[in-house]
RNA sequence: UGGGGCGUAGCCAAGUGGUAAGGCAGCGGAUUUUGAUUCCGCCAUUCCCUGGUUCGAAUCCAGGCGCCCCAGCCA
């Protein structure tokens, strides 16, 4: 086996990966070419990871090369912003279409010239129908359509109509120009599909050098064939579009015969992945924008702190066929996790400060201990802690009645503070309302670094910060956007989690995390996080990426 | 009553006539200065159903059933 069939192999194989081997091995092709097509008209998300990773994995596994294509015909739709940020997000995803960046808009010319091509054939021409005509003359799923009064326009008035259609001379929905295929056909996509609308619009790339724009059935097929495309990959609702694709290629003197193949798109449990929904969630304000770390977008997840590695491991274990399916969130959060499980330094933070007093330690005095950066990576270094009289641990870890199971701090409990000593609580000190304000505890000072010498065992280990040096910070912590698995995208609001996002206004650190990059850190026993883009030198802000595997959580219900 | 697809465990998903991979979730247990990680073990006598072909069927054939997509001058 070659080291080049190794890394397609380890790559995994799915339905398309070995149609492209078996071409390649049939020598249909001497390289693939695939593309990503994506229209501008609103961020990529994670669905369109999938589609990433398939089409510019395939490339770069069989030694091809795969496009980025604008699929820019509506102007009425589509914005700069957008391409940008698609721009932006492959190339954080971890793709490079170096020199292969195209638009369906650089192919206006030659499309028009083809459109004029199967005018002269006699296979297409300008319909005078208004919108509601077409749709009534369409026919229905079990009734044939109706030929158009139009269908039988001589060819010179077909052209002579179409390049005024062009020059401007008509508003929009005046005219289109027709296929001229069946309208009995069983599959309505031949029906006489429309080839160019007119659109009075200003488009993003082309300016107003046009009035008039092909259809996606006239401009896909016909990109993929000027740019080369062997194998043009998307999802199952283009399935019953291949005929017509294909009608173009045969009836069309294209450069070269791609091919489309199709799986199903991504589905995922307590997210919606409609475009036309996540545009609303952002125009209405139920997040902060497209980069919204709630959101399932490329831009969101990057900001809640997802690694574009773990996304590219999520695709990679999903696979790809043609059943629909809808994949448990769970195996996105456990890619999640196991990236930054391996990346993320450790640090110990407290989200909700209780504070400790240890009575028997004296005041004003204060020690250092040196903290490991990584449990199995010593190459992570270590850092200093500081220790003293006050302290903060997390309000979660001191129940006055402990529940069953529980065996964290409560009053005559011993613990270990990591890295530090053991620890027992003496009193619990509670305000006027009756709600635990501080805990009154005391150490062992034979335990430095925490363990004792007489081999006595705690069973809990807690994280803390002490109150002298510990910086407050901002931290924000994510819940799912949706609170069923299988949100309504049709009514979407009713399905809206309330709890999505709880802000954390008075967290407290440890010093080494004061500034720094966006790179992850775990704060222990809590979960991933990173620095969010809002942090102020004055003010750190955190984002949790995911929280830990909580076992306890589910046992006690918490 | 049209056309196109798809049905393998709670969720993904291999399998293409030789006796059901793998992952996630779940459940046990070991280790643990993170109730994390790691590690071990368990988890489909059966592949939508019913017939048929075959020594042998998830795989082939026939007939059903179920689910998804299509009637934009969206993509």
């Amino acid at each position: 086996m070659t080291a080049f069939e190794t890394t397609a192999v380890e790559a995994g194989r799915d339905f398309i990966r070995d149609i492209v081997q078996a071409d390649l091995d049939a020598g249909r092709h001497k390289t693939v070419v695939t593309r990503f097509p994506p229209e501008p008209n609103g961020y990529l998300h994670i669905g369109h990871a999938k589609s990433i990773c398939l089409n510019f994995g395939i490339a770069g596994e069989f030694g091809g090369r795969c496009h980025l294509r604008f699929d820019d015909t509506n102007p009425t739709k589509e914005e700069q912003e957008y391409i940008d940020a698609i721009k932006r997000d492959v190339k954080w995803l971890g793709f490079d279409w170096r020199e292969h960046l195209f638009h369906a808009s650089d192919y206006f010319e030659q499309l028009y010239e083809w459109a004029e091509y199967l005018i002269k054939a006699g296979k297409a021409y300008v319909d005078d129908q208004s919108p509601d005509q077409m749709r009534e003359t369409r026919g229905t799923l079990t009734e044939p359509g109706t030929e158009s009064p139009f269908r039988g326009r001589p060819v010179e008035e077909n052209l002579d109509l179409f390049r005024r259609m062009r020059s401007g001379e008509f508003p929009n929905g005046a005219r289109v120009l027709r296929a001229k295929i069946d309208m009995a056909a069983g599959n309505i996509n031949l029906r006489d599909p429309v080839l160019y609308r007119i659109l009075h619009a200003v488009h993003p790339r082309t300016g107003t050098a046009w009035c008039i724009y092909p259809s996606y059935d006239f401009a896909h097929g016909q990109s993929d064939a000027i740019e080369g495309i062997t194998h043009s990959i998307c999802t199952l609702e283009f399935e019953d579009h291949r005929p017509l694709y294909d009608w173009f290629i045969d009836n069309l003197p294209v450069p070269s015969k791609p091919h489309q193949y199709e799986f199903a798109r991504l589905n995922l449990t307590y997210t919606v992945l409609s475009k036309r929904v996540l545009t609303t969630l952002v125009r209405e304000g139920h997040v902060k924008g497209w980069d919204d770390p709630r959101m399932p977008t490329l831009a969101g997840l990057a900001r809640r702190g997802v690694p574009a590695e773990a996304l590219r491991e999520f695709v990679r274990r999903i696979g790809v066929a043609k059943a629909n399916s809808t994949v448990d969130v769970a195996m996105f959060d456990f890619a999640v996790r196991e990236v930054l499980n391996t990346k993320a330094l450790r640090r110990m933070a407290v989200l909700k400060p209780l504070k400790v007093v240890i009575e028997n330690y004296p005041d004003g005095a204060s020690e250092a201990f040196e903290a490991v950066n990584h449990p199995d990576n010593a190459g992570a270094g270590t850092r200093t802690l500081h220790f003293g009289r006050e302290l903060y641990v997390e309000r979660d870890d001191f129940m006055e009645v402990p529940s069953k199971g529980f065996y964290r701090l409560s009053p005559g409990k011993e613990v270990r503070l990591r890295y530090a000593y053991l620890v027992t609580c003496r009193e619990a000190i509670k305000d006027a309302s009756g709600e635990v304000v501080e805990l009154r505890c005391t150490y062992d000072p034979a335990t430095k670094g925490g363990n004792a010498p007489d081999g006595r065992k705690v069973k809990a280990t807690l994280h803390w910060v002490n109150a002298a040096d510990a910086v407050p910070a901002e931290v924000r912590l994510y819940n799912p956007l949706f609170k069923t698995p299988e949100p309504n995208a049709g009514n979407f609001a009713a399905d809206l989690n309330p709890d999505s996002l709880e802000i954390i206004a008075d967290a407290r650190l440890e010093p080494s995390l004061a500034e720094g990059g966006a790179e992850p850190v775990q704060f222990e026993r809590l979960g991933y996080f990173v620095r969010d883009q809002d942090s102020t030198p004055a003010r750190p802000v955190f984002n949790r990426t995911i929280g830990l595997r909580d076992t306890w959580a589910k046992v006690s219900g918490a």
